[in-house]
Order: structure tokens, then C-alpha cells, then sequence
DNA sequence: ACGTGCTCCTGTAAGC
DNA sequence: TGCTTACAGGAGCACG
């Protein structure tokens, strides 16, 4: 499951190979994989350019010459590997049965050969959209980036402070914030010694001051390393990430709290059917 | 309106 | 060696 950091590192990888250059095939090998595809997908999209790409929380976001607008979202398993004559695709690292989109992008001049860009993903809960000039999307009615100047402690308290749910789940609703998923809420929620339990309208605005500033320090780390790799996620280019070895909670479950004057180990609870690991000690 | 739980799907690992 | 169960990065939808 790519979150914004992955999305992210997704991003910068695909943005060399598909902005500014045209599509010049797109193949559908199903009609479906979370949702169906958009009418007329591959003739939306062949022979138009991507003017821009960009990633808006965990959606990345193509802006066409025909003034429409590609969304795609990775779900859980959702991948995206590019072949190029300079780097070959590794074809031992996803199984080609579930390659469900496949995209070749033009040349530059100085290039030899396309850039072939394949979307893997095993669980198809990943999804693309084709948006009409002004029509709206499911990434209209998301909350802050994250990163961005307009996420703040007191905009994160005014969004959370009437909210009955535990900070865990509100903390996963992209309405509130946008792009964070279990792993960095997990890991956010230690760094500020907040139980996930905790019920968000007792999260003090001081306590989401520190919240937010976890959060966005946990991302720009994460964003460095070039997000997490568990089971199935990689780069573009198969490159794995790293920061899954920074994590001092999520996965961690009966191992040490990694805070030094503690000596209590990592429970994993469930919360809304999704794993929580927190240390019962330092988080309150 | 809000909060909780089920669901989509495949793959892997653990338990018996 | 099976067979069965639980769980995995997400989030839309149906209930109460
Ligand atoms: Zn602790």
C-alpha cells in the first residue's frame, strides 16, 4: 500500500517518461480492475500529451493537451514499472498476469526507442479516471496535503475537535488530511505519544500542534528514503525503498519501545478491522 | 450527519 | 505434506 511517500517517490520516477511526451499506445488487458475503466479510455488518451504530472495525496494526477485529466490510485498493490532501452525491465520482479495497463510514451528526439510504462497490481483495488474539462473527481473533496502550508496544528484541531472517533481513524480519513495511511499514522501517533485509541475530541490543541509537526517530519523522511517497501512496492525503476527500516512501531508488534527510558514492548490492537502498534507506556 | 464494519481481490505466512 | 485461517499499503458503501 503506497502512501503519500511512495506516491510520491512513484511520482518523481514516472515524471521523466510521461510528462511532456505523447501517448502512443494504450493497451487495456480488462475492462475493470477497482472500477471499471472510463468510456473510450484508450482513445481519450491516444495521440494526447501530458501537459503536467503532479500527485495530490495519494493520487497521482496527469493534465492533458485535450484538457482532461488522468487519475490514477495505486490501492494496496498497484505498481508501476518503466521499460526503456537503457533500463530493461526487470521481468522477474511482478507477474506479467496481472499487468493490467500498458503505456507507451514517445521519444525524445535524442532517444532510441519508446518508454514503455506497465501498471501491475495483484488486488486491483487501484483505479484510473478520466475527467472531463471541469468535471469533478474523487480528489476534490480531499483535506490538506499534508506537506503543505495549509495543513497546520490549528487547521488539524479546528478538523478533528468535535470528532468522537479515535485520532487512528480520523487521522486515515483523506477528508481531514490528506495522503497519510496506517503505517505513517502509526508512526506519527508514537512520535507525539498519543494513544490511537485516544478519542480525537480530546486531542488539545497543543497536542495537534505536535501531532502535525510529527507528521510532516515522519513524510519528509519517509519521502528521502524513498517511501517503505514491504511486500510489494518498489519504485519505478525496481528500486526499493528504505525507510521500513527506520520504523519504530508499525510491524513492530512484541518487539522493545524503542524510546530509551522505556522498557515496554509494542502491541498491535485492531481499530476499525486495520492493525494499530503502539507502546501502551508512552502513548496516552 | 456521524461512526463502525464489511467488502472488493490475490498472495503469503502461520497454525494445525 | 496439505488444508484453513489471518492478514496485507486503501477506501467506497451500507448500515445503525
Ligand atoms: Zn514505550
Amino acid at each position: 500500500m503506497p502512501e503519500l511517500p511512495e506516491v510520491e517517490t512513484v511520482c518523481k520516477g514516472l515524471t521523466p517518461v510521461m510528462e511532456n511526451r505523447e501517448f502512443l499506445s494504450v493497451t487495456l488487458n480488462r475492462s475493470d480492475i477497482r472500477f471499471p475503466f472510463p468510456d473510450n479510455f484508450v482513445k481519450r488518451l491516444e495521440a494526447t500529451t501530458i501537459t503536467r504530472l503532479s500527485r495530490r495525496a495519494k493520487f497521482l494526477v496527469a493534465e492533458l493537451s485535450s484538457g482532461e485529466t488522468l487519475l490514477m490510485h495505486l490501492g494496496m498493490t498497484g505498481r508501476f514499472s518503466i521499460d526503456t532501452k537503457t533500463s530493461p525491465i526487470d521481468p522477474d520482479a511482478t507477474n506479467p498476469k496481472h499487468d493490467h495497463v500498458i503505456f507507451v510514451m514517445s521519444a525524445l528526439h535524442n532517444e532510441q526507442g519508446a518508454p514503455t510504462i506497465y501498471y501491475n497490481d495483484p488486488r486491483r483495488f487501484g483505479f484510473m479516471e478520466l475527467l472531463a474539462v471541469g468535471e469533478t473527481g474523487r480528489h476534490d473533496t480531499l483535506g490538506p496535503e499534508p506537506l503543505s502550508n495549509s495543513f497546520s496544528g490549528p487547521v488539524l484541531y479546528e478538523a478533528i475537535h468535535t470528532k468522537k472517533s479515535p485520532i487512528k481513524t480520523t487521522l486515515l480519513d483523506q477528508n481531514i488530511v490528506a495522503g497519510l495511511g496506517n503505517i505513517y499514522v502509526c508512526e506519527a501517533l508514537f512520535d507525539a505519544r498519543i494513544s490511537p485509541l485516544r478519542k480525537s475530541c480530546d486531542v488539545s490543541s497543543e497536542e495537534c500542534d505536535t501531532l502535525c509537526t510529527e507528521i510532516k517530519r515522519t513524510l519528509d523522511l519517509a519521502i528521502k528514503a524513498g517511501g517503505s517497501t514491504l511486500k510489494d512496492f518498489a519504485a519505478t525503476d525496481g528500486a526499493l525503498g528504505y525507510f521500513q527500516h527506520s520504523f519504530k512501531v508499525y510491524d513492530r508488534a512484541k518487539t522493545p519501545c524503542p524510546n530509551p527510558d522505556c522498557d515496554d514492548t509494542i502491541t498491535r490492537i485492531k481499530q476499525s478491522g486495520r492493525s494499530s502498534f503502539y507502546c501502551l507506556k508512552c502513548q496516552k
